[in-house]
DNA sequence: GGATCTCATGTTTTT
DNA sequence: CATGAGATCC
């Protein structure tokens, strides 16, 4: 098969581009991963270049998978020997290869997570007599990690002032626990790589020489670490491919600095430049609404997105009294297309995590199945830290912040105090904690200073961490070492005893149980390989599509996706934009950035929602519409509900939202109180937000629908128990039962018929 | 050593 | 409001 079939003009210009370096600045949706991929496959097969001379870089594991995937459909095969995985994987794999070249490090080094790294700073903070109450340890931490992502090194950190002198003296602490307990952090996998390719040029030469082809994918999220990576590793044979766009740049306040597309042009004044415009996601009107609201940022590369899809539906913006209602009624709009659409096409994307509460509840109410991106952090939860813990410091002794973790977990009577004596032996005699109790363990006649219950804790803890670095230093996989800290530790006895709950115990049991099933799975990975993959997962990674669901996720993390359907409630001022971007020009451009990647994550429909009142921080307080709402031009949106006519006033004053008084009986009283002085609509039954491809049909075929539920009669729900049809109606495609519960705690519930499955007594 | 209370804090979070 | 970390009390 021929590798250009089916990519267009401007795909393929870039995908045939002569060896050398390449710029494309690929709009969304206009298939960057293909021309990526077609690239890679065009590099082997057409040029003959041999696939270990090329290295392919993302930023998550999925955008890597994704790419592995489609060549291996590409080609038949994963090419051989083709590197291909995120910066950090990249950097992690070299300094593995190359740890004789580190100074500080053995091959065990463990990669700390922000947690991990959290818990250094604090410690950092304590021995330089630092208040924490002053200069928090989270500040210090952003603080090293930007120097770290310019690659500034402790020795050259600037202090103009006295925090930057207190940054430094906390960075130059930190950096050197790091290498005291063999451990790196996810910066550190960057610097060190960039550091030792700068300092070692017989290093940096043998890998320019591996690989002399290298593609990046979302060019525009680079910090200068990985900047510097790349030249450093392209210097010589300039075969750079990179594919970016600096309108879908979010992540500076990451280091992420889309200027770095500049800074390439500069420095390869000969990259060809390749243009992406045609995109083959979204409808002609959702992309003018996209540029619409883009346009208005400076200094951008002009970008004429266009689609053969013409027209489409109106954009429809609405407003909600607070954001109760709002999520109410993007339930409604959800049920209202479910004809058209299953739940899967459906997304809800917000600018901050906290507006998922709401929007929860309105699903729940309606049993509404919905997925929470990023929300499930399974590597976050105790037990399952516990247990890496104990199998990081299996890895490597070393690690002093593991260590101190599992040390008195499950409960041993090791306190603050027998903890403290530890940490002072094992100081004076140049260990970490855990050698310490291993010389311990091995040798209980040596001069200690422990006595009674504690030492035979210790020695117990000293044997065990011996018996299972045997079984590491042996046959054993790590499902093995795994069951052996188990059943050693009695760490379910341990979760029982802890949890005053029965069912949390068993939950937590379970995900202990998850992760021994990740473990088995790995079973020819070494331990290394193991803990290395856990760390540089993401909890994105694993989007479970299997089931029937509507997506609610961030609008970062909606990078990349895309939906036929989409919600972004909380158009706010303060929401979006975010009312921490309000003073700084570059940071507003980004806050339109996160709108803009939201707005072209839609195939088909787009749903806007602003609230007149919103609860922040326990406070319900008069909202504005965000400021981007007026750069929509307005005829691209729909009049839904007279809010084109209300946003032709100036000021707004009040929501013209409706709501259903049987289904939501504390509304009325809180309403009542502003629509006194408010222009508002009469109170009449709740509407769903026009759908506007269905509007016609509605007319014209009148609900005829059968309903399975009528008024009065006891129904079971499978949670909430038995109750009382209040009502039903049908909503075109499916039915909507208003039910009184029995259970005063549940109350009254609409929830739509094929999700409850009630079941009629 | 553990439970309980108080108080501060509060975007986004690819790895 | 809701969460989490740290202090304080038992």
């Amino acid at each position: 098969m021929d590798i250009l079939t089916g990519l267009n003009d401007a795909q393929q210009t870039a995908v045939t581009a002569p060896i050398g370096p390449v710029l494309v600045l690929a709009g969304p949706g206009s298939g960057k991963t293909r021309v990526l991929t077609h690239r890679i496959v065009y590099l082997i097969q057409e040029m003959g270049i041999p696939p270990w001379h090329i290295l392919a870089v993302t930023f998550t594991n999925k955008a890597a998978k994704e790419m592995n995937h489609r060549i291996a459909a590409l080609t038949g095969d994963h090419p051989r020997g083709l590197t291909m995985g995120t910066f950090h994987s990249v950097c992690a794999r070299i300094l593995r290869r190359e740890v004789n070249n580190l100074p500080y490090y053995d091959s065990n080094f463990v990669i700390y997570d922000s947690d991990d790294q959290l818990k250094l700073v604090k410690a950092a903070l304590k021995e330089l007599n630092i208040d924490d109450k002053k200069y928090s340890p989270y500040k210090m931490l952003n603080g090293i990690s930007n120097a770290k992502n310019e690659l500034v090194t402790p020795e050259a950190y600037q202090t103009g002032n006295y925090i930057a002198e207190l940054t430094r003296r906390v960075y130059d602490y930190y950096q050197k626990a790091l290498r005291l307990n063999n451990g790196m952090d996810f910066d550190d996998l960057l610097m060190n790589t960039v550091l030792l390719l700068q300092e070692r040029p017989d290093v940096l030469a043998a890998y320019q020489e591996r690989y002399q082809h290298i593609l990046v994918d979302e060019f525009q999220d680079t910090n200068m670490a990985q900047y510097a990576l790349l030249n450093l590793l392209a210097k010589g044979h300039s075969n750079i491919f990179v594919v970016g766009d600096s309108d879908q740049s979010i992540y500076r306040w990451r280091g992420a600095d889309y200027r770095n597309i500049n800074r390439f042009r500069e420095q390869y004044p000969a990259a060809q430049m390749v243009l992406l415009e045609q995109n083959y996601r979204s409808t002609q009107l959702i992309l003018d609404a996209a540029k619409a609201i883009i346009s208005h940022n400076p200094n951008r590369v002009h970008k004429d997105l266009f689609t053969d899809r013409r027209g489409g539906a109106p954009i429809v913006i609405r407003e909600a009294y607070d954001e109760r209602e709002e999520a109410t009624v993007i339930t409604m709009t959800m049920e209202s297309l479910l004809g058209q659409y299953s739940l899967n096409d459906m997304a809800i994307m917000y600018r901050t995590n906290a507006q998922s509460r709401a929007l929860e509840e309105a699903l729940m109410m309606t049993s509404m199945p919905y997925r929470l991106v990023g929300a499930t952090k399974f590597y976050k939860r105790r037990e399952v830290k516990d247990i890496i813990a104990y199998l990081r410091v299996v890895h490597n002794p070393a690690d002093g912040v593991s260590f101190d973790r599992i040390i008195n977990t499950p409960k041993r009577a090791l306190g603050a105090k027998s903890q403290a004596t530890l940490r002072g032996w094992a100081r004076q005699n140049g260990w970490q904690p855990a050698v310490a109790l291993m010389h311990l363990a091995t040798d209980p006649g040596r001069d200690h200073p422990f006595k009674g219950r504690a030492f035979n804790a210790f020695m117990q803890v000293g044997q065990m961490l011996l018996n299972w670095i045997a079984l590491r230093d042996g046959e054993a996989n790590i499902a093995d070492i795994f069951d052996a800290i188990l059943d050693q530790t009695r760490y379910k006895q341990y979760l029982r005893d802890s949890e005053k709950v029965e069912d949390e115990a068993e939950e937590r049991w379970a995900n202990v149980q998850e992760l021994r099933n990740v473990a088995s799975q790995a079973d020819r990975a070494t331990l290394t390989e193991f803990l290395e993959s856990i760390a540089l997962v993401s909890e994105t990674d694993n989007l479970d599509e299997s089931q029937t669901a509507v997506t609610l996720l961030t609008l970062h993390a909606a990078k990349g996706l895309e939906y036929p359907v989409v919600f972004i409630p909380g158009l706010d001022d303060g929401v979006l934009p975010h009312s921490r971007s309000m003073d700084d020009a570059e940071e507003m451009a980004e806050e339109r950035r996160l709108l803009y990647v939201g707005i072209t994550r839609a195939k088909d429909q787009l749903y806007l929602s602003h609230a007149f009142r919103r609860m922040t921080w326990g406070r319900s307080d008069a909202s504005t519409p965000s400021r981007f709402l007026n750069d929509l031009p307005l005829e691209l949106t729909s009049a839904g509900g007279g809010a084109k006519k209300r946003r032709q006033q100036t000021k707004k004053k009040a929501s013209s939202w409706e709501w259903s008084s049987q289904s939501q009986p504390k509304r009325p009283k809180k309403r009542s109180a502003v629509s006194h002085h408010a222009n508002a609509v009469p109170p009449t039954r709740s509407k769903p937000l026009p759908a506007p491809n269905r509007v016609e049909d509605e007319d014209r075929a009148p609900r005829t629908a059968v309903l399975t539920y009528k008024t009065g009669q006891t129904v079971r729900h499978r949670t909430f128990g038995e109750g009382t049809v209040i009502e039903s109606e049908s909503t075109g495609s499916d039915e909507v039962v208003t039910v009184a519960f029995k259970d005063k705690t549940v109350g009254l519930k609409r929830m739509a018929a094929s999700f409850a499955k009630l079941e009629i007594i």
